[in-house]
DNA sequence: GAGAGTGTTGTAAC
DNA sequence: GGTTACAACACTCT
């Protein structure tokens, strides 16, 4: 599941191979994953160069040319973008590079989008579950919708004074509201759930009822997990990779997502012996200790 | 082999 | 405004 930490990695590992480099060919395989219209996609792209790559929240974006227009980029659950340079010599020759592109286990049948780079790269879009979108976008709009994002970890606006500020108009479960992208962007079901953990309070709690000091631990809490994802390349539970195709670490690090029925880290560290609890919270399969968590 | 579970986001309905 | 349900989808697990 990209969350922000793993749509960090995805930019940083693919801003190297296609900064500064042009768009020669795009394949669309499967329209419905643009949004607006897969015809005015691929002519709008043909020719461009991406000139910056940045990321809100979950969302990439990748400005092309003078910054007037920006693809955008969205994973949702299973979406990979992967990037690699074409090694096969039986490739047809199209506009100077080989095409279709191939290259061992790519593309596959989930390979929704291939770019093709004016350097022989190719980047592939691929996603599972076809809940992911591509969509071209102009100045405005990317204002616009980057504006529809919360406050975000890592950002220097991430303060706790800033966090103590918005979390004290907020009403309602836990849960909910750090999913709410609104709010806070970036976290998703993972890294609500550790966020929670490690801040020793229960996902189920209404924000409403937190004191200070807990609402000071949640934000230590959330900045760590954050942080400390992006260092381990983020989470891989089943599709994540990065632009070169590489899981992500901090499922080693996972204290409670994923681990129900097991036994709690924290308290066994303690002495104490306690099962790691799932229960569903907004929809979600939410995971806690009770009796390290309140 | 049927059915539930997996979770992001937007939308509808309460 | 909070909350729930559902839709998009395909694969894995029970």
């Amino acid at each position: 599941m990209p969350e922000l930490p793993e749509v960090e990695t995805v930019r940083r590992s693919l801003a190297p191979k296609i900064l500064r480099h042009t768009i020669e060919v795009i394949d669309v395989r499967l329209p419905k994953i643009i949004r607006g219209g897969a015809e005015e996609f691929s002519s709008q792209l043909q020719g461009k160069t991406i000139t910056e790559l940045d990321r809100r929240g979950k969302l990439l974006t990748l400005w092309l040319d003078d910054r007037k227009d920006a693809l955008l980029v969205h994973l949702k659950m299973t979406g990979q973008l992967i990037f690699r340079h074409t090694n096969n010599p039986n490739e047809q020759v199209v506009g100077g590079h080989p095409w279709p592109p191939f290259d061992g286990d790519l593309p596959n049948k989930y390979s929704h989008v291939i770019f093709g780079f004016d350097d022989g790269g190719r980047l592939y879009f691929n996603d599972l579950r076809q809940f992911g979108f591509l969509q071209i976008a102009d100045a405005n709009e990317v204002s616009r919708i980057h504006a529809t994002y919360g406050l975000e970890p890592g950002r220097p606006e991430f303060t706790l004074p800033n966090f103590l500020q918005i979390l004290e108009k907020k009403r309602g479960v836990l849960k909910a509201v750090l999913l709410d992208q609104r709010f806070i962007s970036g976290l998703g079901n993972i890294y609500v759930d550790e966020a929670c953990f490690w801040a020793g309070i229960l996902p189920m709690r209404r924000v409403e009822s937190l004191n200070e000091t807990e609402r000071t631990r949640l934000f230590d809490s959330i900045v760590n997990v954050i942080h400390t994802a992006i260092e381990q390349r983020g989470t891989t539970v089943h599709d994540y990779v990065d632009a070169d195709g590489k899981r992500g670490n901090y499922s080693d690090f996972l204290m409670v997502y994923g681990r129900a029925g097991l036994l709690c880290l924290r308290c066994a560290e303690q002495g104490k012996e306690s099962l790691v609890q799932k229960v569903k919270l907004s929809g979600r399969g939410t995971h806690f200790c009770e009796k390290c968590q309140f």
